[in-house]
DNA sequence: TATGAATGAGGTTTCATTCAT
DNA sequence: CATGAATGAAACCTCATTCAT
């Protein structure tokens, strides 16, 4: 099917903010799909409403416009996590709601989890080269100290428990179903993206959280 | 002048399987450091004991190379998987053994976690290419399973758990510490690979496997 | 709102003699320093006080901006020449002081040697399509010839000598110690930057064209 | 008219010192022609008998080829001037000689000339680059000294005068005549490249040399 | 007159792979 | 088996110049 308006001229009208979001949004998927030196500046390019001269205009070269892709997807994740209000939840039902929360975006948003792998591969470069690193970690943290404070307060939670450290168990657990999917259900025959195997998996990341949490 | 005894230029000539495990290992370590696209053929050449045409004599194309190296790592694990031996130790101490093993493993070669890294990067179509898949699922369910079976009859692991389930938690836990070490420890700024990080992530690992299989 | 008291952004605006003369000084530098293909229109309009579309406006492209570059720095001189006034001298002392202040003069202004290089490589095309090449020539053959005259009027010249081929000897001379230093400098390890080096060459060269003129 | 041989075959037989002597034949000729800047890898690869891909095989870049041309440049003359017998000949005449040699060979060698202003307009640094600048300056220097010690043995040439200065004259004075000829000859509608014009110049920059020397 | 955005053409360089000996 | 030389295709990047506002 063709669509009935004309032919999209190749030009973004002179708005210099929506053609540095739509080579983002290219670059993103590019780049998560096949990596940085798998990714092609060409394709890229080819896919986006302006020229590849225009993505070394706004981001120098290749790994600038990495390094973008890289702190826009990040940018992302802080801002959601930022705004998640789980106050009015009591601390097991509000530790619950965030783990899913966490298992729900990130399967959700698998060019987020694959641009990490890629930036692990490389060992964190870009990122470092991105100002804000520190200012990541906030949102993320604080939400789950003050979940972990009234659970403790509320006696339901056990003592000892370092926020970095959980956060990290969650992020693991998360993490692994959309970064290892393909290789574990290859090798385990196993289905790791059907609803159904999404829900399950998501229960037991949940249990295995709050089974280490609570007393 | 030709002799058979003349000096040879390079270590390994005329020993096939030497140099194939010569152009295996730094292919290893070429491909583990900056992916597949991001590897090259002349500098795993260039640190080889021979020349590119060998690579080319042997595995066919760059492709080949990387299917080879990751046939041989996972070769590797499944070896040391299928030569534990845990049957003398109790159910709890076993599972206790296991994870720390594997936490270990994982943590002691890195060059393993990222070429899996890199192999879901490119959605496992390698490994797919490689014959033996089913083979290497083998070893590490079939140890994990006798262990709870053990303990489900000694009445310390609770019942309902799948061995699978339970694996990809352990992978998932021990994974992580490896594999998103760069921009975790950055965003988080935590030391993630001195000896007592991981002494303490590898107890909180281990913990949070204990506290979901216990009754 | 506008406003005609708005605060000028740019210092130059409003003022094209001004605009040009600050385009031409930074050409003149990168031109200088570079060499025609070497210099970037971009980097040149980056350094001025106002933007690139001032650069097209002004000189049409990159090679009109070079031939302006290059009439102006054959003007300076050409002025400075004419303006020069030996005629109290003694024809000897002025030869010296003529001498003498071509060497000080093109030590002084290596950019300009640097501009009359490039050109030459470029076999004195842009030169060429200037309008009055012929007025170049005018006031240093006319001093010298001046000179040279009374010179052979008072005895102390010998006779038989074009002022064309003197002027050309002194050009040499003089421009060699700008134009070469940095491989003649290099190569034989000669210091030919310091007020004492340049003060011992430009007696040398004094002494060169002296000797060669008197009887 | 063509030849009667079949077209020549784009591939130079293995032969790879004449590859890169064919390279850097063509490469002499663009680098002088046009700069480093202006002269095109294309353009050289089109011109030569193999591929862009080789020239970058053997010189790395367009700057290691760049810098491959300033070396053997400078070795040609080096070993002509290392050549050079002028011991039969007394010190004037050897002095005469030498000088007028020096003009021949550099208004025979226009490239090299060129070559050494390209590289004097980016201030030597290819030439730094080189290993073996410190004995470039040898035979120069060396038949230069040889000749002037004997003159002044013999009474024919005064004291006082440093080699290294005296050669820096003779090069500025021949110099001249092949790098300043075009913007020269244009401003003072001067011929300097016929063969009569050359003869006369040749007399003047030995005759000029040899009152500065002699007593 | 002034400016940031945009552009096509072409520049330099790199890559996996093959060939001749 | 072994090696340095060679290759075409395609990658990344830059340039002078023009356009829309």
């Amino acid at each position: 099917m063709t669509s009935t308006t004309a032919a999209l001229p190749r030009v973004l009208e002179r708005d210099p903010e929506a053609t540095r979001a739509n080579i983002l949004d290219i670059a993103t998927e590019e780049f998560a799909e096949k990596g940085f030196s798998g990714a092609r500046v060409d394709d890229i390019a080819a896919r986006t409403n302006t020229s590849k001269r225009m993505i070394y205009y706004y981001f120098g070269d290749k790994e600038g416009l990495f390094v973008a892709v890289i702190e826009r997807a990040y940018a992302g994740i802080r801002h959601i996590e930022a705004n998640l209000s789980l106050d009015h939840l009591g601390p097991e039902q509000a530790l619950r709601t965030l783990v899913g929360f966490t298992f729900d975006y990130q399967n959700a948003n698998e060019s987020f989890i694959r641009l990490v792998m890629v930036e692990n591969i490389h060992r964190g470069v870009h990122l470092a080269r991105s100002g804000n690193i520190a200012e990541l970690n906030v949102p993320a943290i604080a939400t789950l100290r003050d979940i972990y404070r009234r659970g403790r307060a509320a006696g339901v939670f056990r003592d000892g428990i370092d926020e970095i450290d959980l956060h990290m168990t969650i992020s693991a657990l998360c993490f692994f179903n959309v970064a290892n999917r393909a290789t574990f259900s290859r090798i385990f025959q196993r289905d790791m993206e059907s609803p159904q195997a999404l829900a399950r998996r998501r229960e037991i990341v949940i249990d295995t959280i709050l089974r280490y949490v609570k007393q």
